[in-house]
DNA sequence: GTCATCATGTAAGCCGTTACATGATTGC
DNA sequence: GCAATCATGTAACGGCTTACATGATGAC
């Protein structure tokens, strides 16, 4: 069965699709957004953007203004030559040997595609909220349908009954009671954010009352 | 690095210490126990269970009185002879092909040092807390005040300061919220749980006012 | 001139999965 | 007899990590 939903993939897009970054650069944005969530390796992430530009989902751009802190032109030259001399003519190069990535036209869809794959899981759904703005409204609301649906079938399913054995002590109690505290937390939160989405307010953030988070929680 | 905390080991040791069971049921019961988060399958459960043999942490058990719903004798001998004439003579098997596992003392010790490991993360710690009780009280503390301090650290860092640029939208702002609050929440009932830690009151489990689960949430 | 950081990559391996294969037992 | 379930295993592979290797740049 071949994954369409790829952790990696839908990260890599979703931030490429705020602006353009190497890869160094898109590590420690993807940890801003997502935090402790998404810990991705070197490792795996060069691998993983050589293969994206192989697909034609990203493309090495020139290092220019759309990049967050750039410095203009000083020490550019050096950089160039330093490249250069380090025979890496092949592909386009930043000063500090960086090679900017900026998403296709075809990333832009591929994106829209591995949002709209009802195949999520507990890692996708959060990269997959996170960048479906970009997606249209009703892909958003099954998003977040099939998530609430999948936590209440956690919360419905038996599960555990202890009946007459061990195994049924207070700490796998108190586990089982903290997970399902902490799933009707998220449904409700899930329910606020779909409540959001269905109330035909205009998309623009100011809003001074509370918008996102709000009375009911 | 080594990993010494696997997730399958510290499943298999701890119930096993429950009860004596073979793969299959094994499964289900750790399913009973943990839910979702221990969804193990066969390919790596099997062999977990033989290399966990061959290391002497468990070992194969004639399916006696101990193993909760074990037909008595009836159909047994017709079981032997089928698992005879299997060729399955070099190991223990029950009836139906059964191989019934039960932890050895090292085994136990083993478990005892998995639970001590300070190298936890989201899944082991679960498990590490399910099976807690075999081990001593300071053991417990310690792999509680660990997990505290870890979420405490991730509420504490910095995370996405979205001055200025694209990047600060109103989903990756809903999940950054609501991770917080789901933190504090676990934060708030881990202090719960070593409050009834410290607190000298027997193990045993009656207790009809509230003790894992109480007045402060 | 050297150290920390920035930046990109490769190689090996771990931990687990899915898919497949086999056979026993039970229910109908 | 036949299907569903119980029960155990193997083979192939997938995705990600760590460890390693290389080099550029900036600070001091």
């Amino acid at each position: 069965m071949r994954y369409i939903a790829q952790v990696l993939d839908l990260a890599i897009l979703g931030v490429l699709m705020e602006s353009e970054l190497h890869g160094y650069e898109l590590r420690k944005r993807l940890y801003d957004v997502l935090g402790w969530r998404a810990t991705v390796s070197f490792g795996s992430l060069y691998p993983a953007l050589n293969r994206l530009e192989r697909e034609g989902y990203v493309k090495a751009v020139e290092s220019s203004s759309t990049t967050v802190a750039d410095i203009p032109m000083t020490g550019s030259f050096s950089g160039e030559v330093a490249a250069f001399r380090a025979g890496r003519r092949g592909t386009v190069r930043g000063p500090r040997n960086k090679k900017v990535y900026g998403i296709t036209p075809e990333g832009e869809r591929r994106l829209g595609a591995l949002i709209a794959d009802p195949a999520d899981d507990e890692r996708t759904f959060a990269l997959k909220l996170a960048f479906c703005r970009h997606c249209n409204p009703q892909t958003r609301i099954d998003l977040l349908v099939r998530r609430r649906d999948e936590l209440a079938r956690r919360l419905a399913e038996p599960r555990a009954n202890m009946s007459g054995h061990a195994g049924g002590n207070r700490y796998v109690r108190a586990l089982r009671d903290h997970d399902t505290e902490t799933i009707a937390a998220d449904i409700a939160w899930l329910d606020g954010l779909l409540v959001d989405e269905t109330a035909p307010t205009d998309e623009t953030e100011p809003r001074p009352d509370g918008g996102t988070k709000g009375q009911d929680r």
